[in-house]
DNA sequence: CCGTTTCCGATACGACTGTATCATAAAAGC
DNA sequence: GCTTTTATGATACAGTCGTATCGGAAACGG
């Protein structure tokens, strides 16, 4: 056999040099060329990875999310209390939110894709279970509506935060709002 | 001089003819030739109008905008009470959410255009603009912070709404929901 | 040490990109 | 009605796209 190279962990660096260019130069420019060079590698280890351009962007969307979980986990377990849900909720919010360079590229990537999948059945399959689980998690704590609610807030600070038409302070101000006014799924969490 | 036509009508026919293509087959079908043969003018003549493609789909940014805001009107002066707020509220929210093919075309397009002006600072500018202008809208009726809150939440209802992950139903709970709980710019105009 | 197998990077191909150029046809001035 | 002027649609061009193909290097079995 030839020199055998780790597949998974190159899929996974290509995907994470896919992101940096669709959250600095958009999707147009993440090209099977230009995502070879930048990462460092023939265009036809790019091919071989990934059949199709298609492909690749559908699994840089699943990339996007198992990297977010991954970051949350690596948060909440340094965390004093990991099991507090209120601070598992702050944590996934906060890294939900284009707040600095890195978290901006993976939003401004995620939009595109999010962009993408609206005119692509296949990438749209991915994003909807992304959502699902998004939904899931929220659900655990808030009613249904507000879950949605909740979600949704986050996913639409992400545009202004991105453009500077809003602040961070800002941006945290509508959250702790809507937190806030959301509905718990126990009502005998709070009382009232 | 040759046959001379109606040059802003033709930018407007082309802009259109681009929200089409963006919302049904992605930003990147977008092509000087795909839109001159969709709108049934020769590749020229949208050369002509546009000097390049990003002058074009800025444009197209513009032009997006400014039909939403003559489509609220229209709807506005056919109500009952053209200046009752709250009416005025709802049909502006009703007109961003993607709730039939129409809208569900232009909330695509507007979607692929803001992830395209996260990575191109003169389409960046339109955008900005235009969140200025809803933020303005919003913030007649509510403060800073639920002007900010109310249009993230429609904002952010898009994409589960676009994917099907969400119905109409529940968008427009959670939108409700959203408004009950923001507070008005004067507290005067609440018995509280 | 030598097939043999397997995967590697490079190259090839046809299609398509955005943009520039250009001959031509149509309207306006007189 | 003829000249002048200008917008027109077609074509040209260099470059890049996604993808297919292929000779050769690298590791294993024997």
């Amino acid at each position: 056999m030839p020199k055998i190279v780790d597949q998974d962990a190159r899929r996974r660096h290509i995907a994470d040099t896919v992101v940096r260019i669709i959250g600095t130069r958009g999707i147009e420019a993440a090209t099977v060329r230009v995502v070879a060079a930048e990462a460092g590698v023939s265009a036809g280890a790019v091919q071989r990875c990934f059949a199709t351009r298609a492909e690749l962007l559908r699994f840089v969307l699943q990339y996007i999310n198992i990297r977010f979980t991954g970051r949350v986990a690596a948060r909440m377990a340094q965390q004093p209390d990991p099991t507090d849900e209120s601070v598992g909720l702050r944590v996934v919010i906060d890294e939900m939110l284009p707040l600095d360079d890195e978290r901006r590229l993976t939003s401004a990537a995620t939009l595109a894709l999010l962009a993408y999948s609206a005119t692509e059945p296949q990438a749209a399959e991915v994003m909807r279970s992304a959502y699902t689980g998004a939904h899931t998690f929220f659900r655990r704590a808030f009613t249904e509506e507000s879950a949605i609610g909740l979600y949704a807030v986050i996913s639409g600070l992400q545009g202004p935060l991105m453009l500077g038409a809003i602040t961070p302070g800002q941006a945290w101000s509508v959250v702790d709002a809507t937190i806030s006014a959301a509905t718990v799924r126990r009502p005998a969490a709070r009382s009232e």
